[in-house]
DNA sequence: TTGTAGGCGTTATCAT
DNA sequence: ATGATAACGCCTACAA
């Protein structure tokens, strides 16, 4: 600990006149006058004053504040919408508080608390993988403003922003089977994840639509762990009859396919074709440089915010409509397919 | 906005006892009879109580929450170096506050004037590059606790953390004069960062003690956009007597000069070999691999959060010496090398 | 235009 | 073991 900051008592004792007078030359209020005003801005800066948020806080019952929770800043695809939502935020006056659940369910839950605590006036929030309750958000939903991103709950009320992953996924199979591959496999994301659920419906249909059979031997559910992304590869790549394509349900398990394929001396894309999903900065430099879904993290995080910061000051009485963003996505082909 | 919250004086009223009875069963403190206590939890329970971090913090003048500023979550070397300070804060119950400068002079100051604000108790700072006013920096040093992270200000007293650069570049072109390579070029970082100074001066003298020229016209100071990136590999591989291999400051500016090298259809490493500084999670699966110089990001994070929040708790009075710690790099030699 | 007083939610000190 | 009260820093009627 260090010492003591100034307050406007401070430099209301040093100007001799009275603390609201402070406040109100402080807050741009009118009815002061410029010479005060001056002075007080003076004192104020040679002081070093930094008002307090707690005590603003406190009376306004306000921060100008926002949380963002992610599962896991370290992906792009989040870093990369949390830069959206920043810049958004920051452009209306609001401050971010940005945190990560890591995929934990219980740090979920803390991080939710201390939103509450800070009294953040609304929160954006991508729920964590295990996450498979959802009382804690239903609370926030009941008493402050609430966007889903990416992964979300149907039978929670509330803004969300998705990208269209059933379109996604049905383009990325479609041009798979459009090019010839006759065995295109799966590997989904956690079941209960909207989005693994949508890409997978996307994955499906393409191929009934385009006549193939949906053999279940080509579908894997991934924990999404490292180690179960090479799992899930080795064991499609090692079937009596392999895929001939794979569709991950991102750029990560995308990558680590290729890795496994590597392995085998598999050549990409006559032996194996694969493609992802996210379109992270890195993959027009693997190599092959891999074909992938588009999706504009940055553009989503800039709409959830939007989203929010209007609930946020939109006047109590006045009830809005819960909207769904969707955004489309862009399939993106490149080598590796 | 949405209703209100309920505060200790709703649970007062609706147990029929004091303010300061609920407080000192909410915060454990000893004199509180064991029914009071389990009434108190559970009518805080019940009523959703969820204790305000202003009112707190405007007592207890410590918020237990700590500010960290990046100059950009978007790249892995800062988002693993984030996960790494989460680790040892939420572990000590320390919230964190993590906040990006986007490489902009004025976010870095807006965003220190927001942490002083919120009254963090401490800061994890790596400033932007365009940073070289160092006030806003000593003012926080002034009145709270600092830890320098990454690229730091010689002339500001703080704990620093930072890797070992001049150890790491020097590694990685003795590495590349070893492997026969004579013309080794350096695509360096902005001036005035103690990160890129290091690294530029473990190649000058890695060539020095190898008996090899130190030729200017190999040495590009790149500002870190993508264009100047490909600009400063483009100029380097079309001299007349272009050089045959490059070190670079960091992994994406190495990514970059391959993929300038692969359009001048050069092969990588018999025509050019390439070394970054990073190690970042995807160059593995570069083709080549990338040969690049590791640095334990998480680590240092954690370190960061460790050497702050020991600072923080450090009694008034009690002078602390403040250290450096610098992280022994490791060079990880892949295909491009 | 400026000052005074009360209150925001919580904790801490002093009584009881 | 519990209650009353002041204080934290700021804002905002209301008064002057």
């Amino acid at each position: 600990m260090k010492s003591e900051s100034t307050t406007i008592k401070d430099i209301a004792l040093h100007l001799n006149i009275s603390a609201s007078t402070v406040s109100r030359a402080l807050n741009n209020h009118p009815e002061v006058s410029p010479q005060t005003r001056k002075a007080v801005l003076e004192a104020a800066k040679k002081l070093n004053y930094h008002p307090n948020a707690f005590a603003i806080g406190l009376v306004k019952n306000r921060t100008r504040t926002i949380g963002v929770l992610m599962p896991d800043i370290t992906q792009p695809f989040y870093s990369s919408a949390i830069s959206g939502i920043e810049d958004v935020a920051v452009n209306q006056g609001y401050y971010v508080m940005i945190c990560q659940s890591d995929e934990s369910f219980s740090k979920e839950v803390n991080l939710l608390h201390m939103f509450n605590r800070y009294r953040v006036d609304g929160i954006i929030v991508c729920p964590a993988t295990t996450t498979d309750s959802y009382q804690h958000l239903e609370e926030i939903v009941a008493h402050t403003s609430l966007v889903q991103f990416d992964r979300v709950i149907d039978s929670i009320t509330s803004h969300k922003v998705v990208s269209d992953d059933y379109q996604g996924a049905y383009q990325a199979v479609s041009h798979l089977v459009k090019q010839g591959y006759q065995r295109v496999a799966h590997i989904a994301g956690p079941n209960q994840l909207s989005v693994s659920k949508n890409r997978m419906k996307g994955y499906i249909e393409a191929l009934r639509d385009a006549g193939h059979p949906v053999n279940e031997q080509y579908i894997r559910h991934c924990s999404l762990t490292k180690e179960h992304k090479r799992q899930c590869a080795s064991e499609l790549l090692e079937l009596k009859i392999p895929p001939d394509a794979i569709f991950t349900v991102n750029d990560p398990t995308a990558i680590e396919v290729m890795y496994v394929a590597k392995q085998k001396l598999l050549i990409i894309p006559e032996d194996i074709a694969i493609v992802g999903f996210d379109d992270q900065a890195m993959t027009p430099y693997l190599d092959p440089a891999l074909t992938t879904v588009g999706q504009p993290s940055f553009a989503m995080g800039q709409t959830a915010a939007r989203l929010l910061i209007d609930q946020i000051e939109t006047p109590v009485g006045v009830d809005l409509q819960y909207t769904t963003e969707t955004f489309s996505t862009q399939l993106v082909v490149r080598g590796s397919s």
